[in-house]
DNA sequence: CGTGTGGGTTACCGCTAGTAACACACACTT
DNA sequence: AAGTGTGTGTTACTAGCGGTAACCCACACG
């Protein structure tokens, strides 16, 4: 409405479309996941073939969507993995980057973890389709990456380096997933234990002596 | 249709109900986790409103879908993680068991993986409402018990267990995905890939001689 | 004979994602 | 000045979903 609505300066698209994926954002951060697109498209004060016709299907919207704060969530991450000081230092740090965040705005992270809702995939193939959130492929890919260029794996470091990427990510996302929801402890010490965990503690850790053994 | 269809002996409630479940989960298995209540009722021979009088919605059916494929599932990995061998066997038997299953029946893994549906939640509370699968939250807790009560951890040691339960459940669960949906490699080295990363290899590797360190 | 009561159905509600068809406003061309 | 896009917007619809109200009918029991 306020905006020059004919055509004109080439510019005007993309400025809607920012618009309207605030306008999303709003909407999702308050409905969660399910916001439905007629919801959007009132918080838009639009109609929904205006949002079909910049964003195809819900899913291109929720992707547009979700590449934002995943492209912002992986800058921060990325921050603290690059942060100068010794490796297990960076661990905790890239840990307690994505925990706050999560923590910090819970309905975005359940947003972003949503699996995929198909889009057009309709059996590609024949099936599986992946089920994870591609937040967390993007992470893990990232992460394999660093690890990859990065630590002396030997050879076949790099497959090494993307099965720990995707396992490390994976104990990230579970973990706190589990603490957001119950709260069991206070960050500082998920941070700690995931940490140890990582750090072979599982390993060298004695049985208890009144148990049957492990 | 072949059974006694009026009332009389009190079980056959409770064998209709299995009936139901077969047809719900070769349903299920044939169109994934969109599995409509319409094509569930036709696939069983019946219409809708009776599956809504067994299980009173879609969750409910859905759930006890989940429960029995779960229940199977913890059994075999309870099995791999009280076999008697040394504890690094024991993880790598209970990884490997779990990499099989979901390579097994990958339309059953997704099925179970896939997040709770709200049912009445409703914003209990007001909000989050625990996004990963029933599934894993109970492997999560699972592991941690045996973890808690088996090895000694020190004081707190419980909690530290149960930090461990979730993060090594995520890991497995993340690094299955991806792996079934990329196959960059068997399973075998994948399982010894995050036996490594558990057993704190990435700890003591020393940094690649042309990268930027870490 | 009457009267439940359980298994079953049809027909609907309100909602969703997605689309077809139409209407207006501007700009550029002949 | 008249036409001809082209982009922006609308209303009104389809098909299908989860879920439910209302009704039906066969049997068992008093």
């Amino acid at each position: 409405m306020e905006t020059t609505q004919h055509a004109g300066e080439p510019g005007a698209a993309e400025r809607r479309r920012r618009e309207l994926l605030e306008a999303a954002d709003r909407v999702v951060l308050r409905d969660g996941p399910k916001a439905s697109m007629n919801a959007i498209a009132a918080e838009a004060g639009i109609t929904k073939p205006i949002l079909y016709r910049h964003f195809g299907d819900k899913a291109g919207l929720y992707q547009a969507l979700a590449v934002r704060h995943t492209d912002a969530l992986l800058d921060s991450l990325r921050a603290a993995l690059d942060a100068p000081a010794e490796r297990r230092s960076r661990v905790e740090a890239t840990l307690d980057t994505y925990l706050a965040a999560i923590e910090a705005r819970p309905q975005v992270y359940r947003f972003l973890m949503h699996p995929a809702e198909d889009s057009q995939a309709a059996e590609r193939g024949f099936d599986v389709g992946l089920h994870s959130a591609p937040l967390l492929r993007r992470l893990g890919e990232e992460l394999a990456q660093v690890v990859g260029e990065r630590v002396d794996l030997g050879p076949d470091g790099e497959r090494l380096a993307r099965i720990w990427g995707h396992g490390i990510v994976g104990m990230m996302h579970a973990a706190g997933d589990w603490w957001l929801g119950e709260r069991p402890c206070d960050r500082a010490e998920l941070v700690a234990g995931l940490t140890d965990l990582l750090w072979g503690r599982l390993a060298t850790a004695g049985n208890r002596a009144d148990g049957p053994g492990f």
